[in-house]
DNA sequence: GATCGGCTTAACATTAATGTTATATAACAG
DNA sequence: CTGTTATATAACATTAATGTTAAGCCGATC
């Protein structure tokens, strides 16, 4: 839990975001993952780096090709981090209802 | 969900990620946060407005005193978003756990 | 074995993120 | 009012991320 940001900075790019959503419906290899996207091939191979870098996404072997797919493991430490966080929050002050009530009346934009 | 990516480039940053956990253990002033860091306040303020506007963190004011707590909003949506394409990819193959087994053998380091 | 398709790596330019110091504002102490 | 504490903003230097094109590498095919 130490390098979550790893994982996060895997995800702070909207095109990986994009990566990973077309990977829920399916395997895809590199070729079609990189179609829909107006951007060149390696810089989508890149991207793929580092989504299986951070255990996001894994790669099989298929003759030339390499198709990726989406791996749970990251996207289960994502859920876990951000539970285990609340429940901190939780257990250090149950009268959440209370701070919360207390907050919103900040900083606004005039809008 | 279109701009997940800001709320994980607001946690892609391992200052940050260690402010929302200190902040687990409840509110604390700007001060107080920058206190552990080895760097400046002003770089901390940053990063906290950068935290603020992702939704993960909420400030009100007190005197001169800005404390700052976790917001359940932005932690929230990461679970979502998660599970979602967990769901997503469950739904699409449910024979999951053949496929997981056939993704490990790949790309290893020859470590 | 020459060639084509699928993908990765390398070298490089551009942009954005992060930290720094100096300065501004706001509340509080005296 | 004056100095001090708490925080924000500005200007700037440095580093890292992202995209580009040009090669290189492997498998498949003819």
């Amino acid at each position: 839990m130490e390098q979550m940001h790893r994982t996060f900075a895997a995800l702070s790019d909207p095109t990986r975001c994009a990566i990973l959503e077309m990977l829920a419906d399916g395997e895809k290899t590199v070729m079609a993952i990189a179609a829909p996207f107006a951007m060149s091939q390696p810089a989508i191979s890149r991207h793929l780096k580092v989504l299986e870098n951070a255990a996001l996404i894994a790669r099989r072997i298929n003759g030339a090709k390499r198709p990726c797919a989406l791996s749970p493991a990251g996207l289960e430490q994502l859920k876990q981090w951000a539970t285990k966080l609340r429940k901190t929050m939780a257990r250090n002050y149950d009268r959440l209802d209370a701070v919360l009530a207390a907050m919103p009346p900040v900083e606004k934009d005039t809008t």
